[in-house]
DNA sequence: ATTTATACTGTAATTATATACAGTATACAG
DNA sequence: CTGTATACTGTATATAATTACAGTATAAAT
């Protein structure tokens, strides 16, 4: 999917806003009226190149028939059990998809990790849970974090991180704190855990 | 807001259908091809009708100009702290609403609770977590539930419900067994949690 | 040097759509 | 028994909307 111009981003974004204020697309006159156009036709030929690159369909004949092709944009993936060596969102680890929902929780979510095991029980997170991971949100001391350990995936407190020391803390008095050097480990921080879910309790 | 009449119902779903699968509500001409009418103004009349009782807005003279006036219906409340004897979706405790979304968590969610209190924290759940309320979902003895105990709401784990005796766990060391006699104090089970929201971790 | 894409104006025709008006028929409420 | 709501047919028309055609101008790509 080519990238689309500024002015053509600009028109795929009125689009979305009219469906978001009343439900349905705007027609060619309305577009031109939005961005003071004096020809409904520069409307037209700009949904046409919108609709070359991938971003909408036109239906032909149809007023106001314009189909937004972005579903998938929409869609924050489920990784379930990540296979070792992978990247953490390689499709064979996406249990499923679920539509972003703007308010719901932070927007910022890249994906849900569903979380194995019980390391992390004392501040409630519990297995079978989800943890929407954000890769931007800046991972600080005190963040739980994704890690990846010589190509395990793992969640932990984040208690230390320099040149020749990280450490990791399970909340789980059962578990020890995971103290590595990034020197001789392959560590990575893949993210930070910003939110949870939990479908049955 | 009336009550719709069946065929009215119909062609409201019709609406939503549509919406749902394009992206945009259908021309009066849709409606009546899609229910069999042979003209167009049955369409437009029923239109009317439903517009008469609250369930949509008409636009006039814009083309598919027919707005759902269900927004309501599609948020989900969030309850914050509940003021002692109103109801539990009483305006004044709403804190905000979220829009539902069909597959992240499940459906049958009547309203979100945002958690006081470290009385459940063994089970993952903890202070202003928002859980997730089924009303009609059956309460089982070792369901989370949601109850109201003269008059004050609480989330313990349902352990023992007869006619002379209610049994209330705090999933928390710290606290003890809230034993009670139904035919002495007012209590009632308001539904069931069925999920869990964390929005910061 | 020529094509292709971008970014429009301006006009106009065709078709899509809303919507008015005139009916028919049934059912229910006051 | 008269008004009002429901549930349509059938015709017609104004207007809303798509979309074709003919241009102008600039920038980037081949």
């Amino acid at each position: 999917m080519k990238n689309l111009t500024k002015r053509q981003e600009e028109i795929l974004n009125l689009i979305k806003t009219h469906i978001l204020d009343l439900g349905f697309p705007p027609t060619r006159a309305d577009i031109a009226r939005s961005l003071g156009f004096k020809s409904p036709n520069a409307a037209e030929q700009h949904l046409r190149a919108i609709e070359k690159k991938g971003f909408i369909k036109i239906l032909s004949g149809a007023s106001r028939g314009i189909i937004l092709n972005d579903s998938e944009n929409d869609q924050i993936p489920v990784i379930g059990l990540v296979a070792a060596g992978g990247p953490i969102l390689a499709e064979e680890n996406v249990e499923k998809t679920i539509p972003r929902s703007n308010n719901l929780l932070s927007n910022d979510i890249d994906y849900y990790l569903r979380v194995k095991g019980d390391s992390m029980v004392n501040i409630g997170i519990f297995e079978e849970d989800l943890i929407g991971v954000s890769k931007s949100a800046n991972t600080k001391v005190g963040s739980v974090v994704v890690a990846r350990i010589n190509n395990e995936v793992t969640v932990k407190t984040l208690i230390e991180m320099s040149q020749n020391k990280v450490v990791l803390r399970p909340e789980n008095e059962n578990y020890e704190d995971i103290i590595l050097d990034p020197q001789v480990e392959e560590i990575a921080i893949e993210g930070s855990c910003v939110a949870l879910l939990r479908e049955s309790i």
